[in-house]
DNA sequence: TCTGGCGTTCTAGGATACAAGTTTTCCGCA
DNA sequence: TGCGGAAAACTTGTATCCTAGAACGCCAGA
């Protein structure tokens, strides 16, 4: 079997990168990463697709070289997996690593809260006025627009604690894990109101001064993803030979 | 003022680089990675030293290629700071840094003992032999070899506790705070010895199945690094102009 | 039909060439 | 001597070319 494929039947690269439009005022490697990242986390690229170079800088209208940059970095993020002498595909999901995004996740955001909790001086207005985003996304049933507002609400909350670094390191787990949930959306449909809930109650928690209960909390929430690789892996289950997610015995 | 400074005065990056012997048949931009990052954890190559592309591909015979590749993934790391169409230096070491990669240890490395005390069958013998060295070490006073299995330590925890994707966000903070320890090693006598008691302190814990324990002893552990940094303050206060550390008021 | 070997084709890695932008240098000039 | 300012000499970023190695496909042989 090989290990990349030539081709990923019923997709098509070039057509997903068509639209893409580089500035070619701006340096191009970020621009390529950005976008490629975006396309794997949302999975308009599926996993095992292949990602050779000179198809996505044809496809782009550039060279091989900031190609190469942004996979490498994909490869360090370990959204890409590049064989030497080979190709590159999108790498598949597995539940080990997804476990352990939440044992990451789980330390740094809980420590992020319970700074929080303890120290820091929070904007309230500005958590307020995402959680409202959030509240809106949900009532209208915008999942993408909950995806972002959720995002932007983590962030907000590593920012005020005055860790960048942190939020950084989660943002790399996080890739994977927004990967999951992004797919499982669909087969779940309650599950953002309940991650709006658990917000709130994080936020209360913080509110309050209470370091434990806002790590408590985090935990519960982080923790979610879990449940939706499982139904994911249900409702995929053999659906196609090509699995988005890695077979738990490999 | 310069961005980044043509030469460093009483630094020749060439011969530094001069008597690394790249392995034609292995892919050469990780073994520039290596190098370098090595080089720069271990101060032989100090903070704001100049790392131009062209000259460590011409002092490794190589082209700039795989270099470029090297330094990408040391910008990422924070270890190198590129301006573009400038230059490369390495990054100066700030004190807010070091808190923040404090902060992220106490949180990802206390989850790995905690969950090595609650769950884990460690490897006894294996921790065992790695203490011996260490304290081998401090018997000796080689600070370097002491430097290389308190690593292996850190590492053999994490694998044990299943936690590879951790302990490799960890070793991207812990770059930076190795960088401190080993400049301030010579001004701190006796904090090897310490360090020694300190992981004999949480080994115990974990032995004894105390999670909680474990956690506060981990803590105060990587806490040690930020008096290394004061002290190494004091010591170079005012000591050259290219300041090792960046000025608390930037 | 299956199998094994060999040549073609494709891939990423590295080397080289060129472009765009910044810094330094140096010369005319007051 | 001090000061603009233009040009030279750097830098990194991008494009293109070459190469080693892996996979595919064809074909002969059983």
């Amino acid at each position: 079997m090989p290990r990349v494929k030539r081709k990923l039947p019923g997709f098509d690269l070039g057509q997903v990168l068509s639209e893409v439009a580089v500035d070619r005022a701006q340096a191009i490697g970020p621009q390529i990463y950005d976008v490629l990242r975006r396309l794997i986390v949302q999975s308009q690229v599926p996993s095992g697709a292949p990602l050779h170079e000179n198809d996505i800088a044809t496809a782009c209208r550039i060279s091989r070289t900031p190609v190469r940059a942004a996979l490498r970095q994909l490869v360090l993020e370990g959204l890409v997996t590049t064989w030497p002498q080979v190709g590159s595909v999108v790498a598949s999901i597995d539940r080990a690593q997804i476990a352990e995004g939440v044992v990451i996740r789980r330390a740094l955001e809980g420590e992020i809260v319970r700074l929080l909790a303890q120290q820091a001086q929070p904007d309230w207005q500005r958590i307020e006025a995402l959680l409202a985003v959030q509240s809106d996304a949900v009532a209208r049933g915008d999942d993408y627009a909950f995806f972002v507002a959720d995002e932007q609400f983590h962030a907000c909350l590593a920012e005020m604690a005055g860790a960048p670094a942190a939020w950084r390191l989660v943002q790399s787990v996080k890739a994977h894990i927004d990967r999951v949930r992004l797919l499982a959306t669909r087969h779940q449909p309650g599950r953002h109101r309940e991650a709006y809930l658990e917000h709130l109650a994080i936020v209360e928690a913080v509110r309050r001064g209470r370091a434990e209960e806002a790590t408590r909390e985090m935990s519960r929430h982080v923790e979610g993803v879990l449940k939706s690789f499982d139904v994911l892996a249900v409702a995929t289950a053999g659906a196609s030979a090509d699995a988005v997610l890695k077979p738990a015995v490999a």
